[in-house]
DNA sequence: CTTAAAAAGCGTGTTTTTTCCCTGTGGAAA
DNA sequence: TTTCCACAGGGAAAAAACACGCTTTTTAAG
């Protein structure tokens, strides 16, 4: 069990202050955890870090303005990858989520679970050293899931920075021809990238991949 | 000012456990404020209904199971009007905004608001009657804000329930062959409906309607 | 009630965009 | 070498977007 006189130090990184104020109380709530950061973005928390008072867990949100989550994440892991990340997002994040693994994240949840989900999260990260919802679906998680392949189809997996990038330009009223301009390629090739959506994503016209897309928060505001 | 020894009563209904139960802390954190109904849905809220011990605010999200926001928002106007209704949203509320004014519903903010938001947003509702955030952009929105017409032009920027049915059948992989088809109308009906739709909501494409049908919940699951 | 105006619905047709074939090259990796 | 893949091409069918006009229904005004 955890001791309960050094309880465990939880940093919360996300801009939605009111959601971000109100988990931490909730946190607080939790026995033997405590939140002993607050930031508003990335760049924040990264500032207000002091050694000898580090977080053990690091709760971050993936769409933060300066410094966002995958940065942040990226930057704990070459900096302090003893502090273990959740990431607690609004969107899926099936999309990126090889992409933060990599980058070491030990868990995701959705702002939409219960409460005790977070609890749960929290205390299987400590414990296991991981935690990953089941309230994912697509392609891309099962591949991971079921295993599938070792490293070979998780590559097929995962999505390029061309097709994130695609993805992000097809959240517009921008025909194919304006975005292959855009991305100096030949509009055949936007042919291919939209394809190898279809595929990967399940998708099976450009509507389909912008909902996508936009429920895993690819899209510029 | 507030009395202190009888706070303003807040009943807080939201399918999001992890966001409602911290608003809630955060709420009960105001000075004069209490949350005395938690609830996951608009069912569940108003079967827990005790007359004596009405709330005088309701804090509705609008995507709930069972018993949606605007269900919610008109049974409260039919039956307990006093009582003042406080979207609380993830997502934009334009498109539907004018439908929830008629509904009087108070006040609409988003769930990326500042904490100080929310609590002058309650402070406004009690002292003033209404609060409208500014954070909301869109031809509709502005149309009401400028008050350009009375009654006439509100029409016009209203969605008909069938644009919305047409928003809400357009975010799928379907055509507007199958889209019409749905609807029982021709599919040069559906080409006027679009039409129609690219005006009020200034959007050039489908995927430009898709999106903004996203960013206001409109979707189904 | 009558009439004018507005809107909703539907038809024919055209242009542009999207989607889907199948093919081929050049470079990197097995 | 052989295999894979990013990239590119031709061609064609489907869908989306746009134009114009013609009824019927609804609404508003006199």
């Amino acid at each position: 069990m955890t001791n309960e006189v050094t309880p465990i130090k939880v940093a919360l990184v996300d801009d939605h202050v009111l959601v971000r104020s109100a988990i931490a109380s909730l946190i607080n709530s939790f026995e033997s955890f405590k939140v002993t950061y607050e930031a508003n973005n990335g760049r924040e928390f990264v500032e207000s870090l002091t050694v000898g008072q580090l977080p053990d867990i690091v709760i971050l949100d993936l769409n933060m303005p300066e410094m966002n989550g995958h940065q942040t994440a990226s930057w704990l892991n070459d900096n302090y990858s003893e502090i273990s990340v959740l990431i607690l997002s609004e969107y899926d994040s099936e999309l990126t989520l090889i992409r933060l693994l990599q980058k070491g994240v030990k868990g995701f949840l959705k702002k939409d679970a219960q409460a005790s989900e977070l609890k749960f999260a929290l205390q299987a990260i400590l414990q296991t050293g991981y935690f990953y919802s089941n309230h994912t679906n697509g392609k891309i998680v099962n591949l991971f899931r079921t295993g599938q392949g070792g490293s070979v189809n998780l590559q097929k997996a995962m999505l390029s920075d061309q097709e994130l990038q695609f993805l992000q330009l097809s959240c517009s009223d921008r025909t194919y021809k304006e975005i292959a301009l855009l991305m100096n390629l030949n509009v055949r090739t936007i042919d291919t990238i939209r394809d190898q959506l279809f595929f990967k994503l399940d998708a099976k016209s450009r509507v389909g991949l912008v909902m996508i897309a936009m429920k895993n928060g690819i899209h510029t505001y």
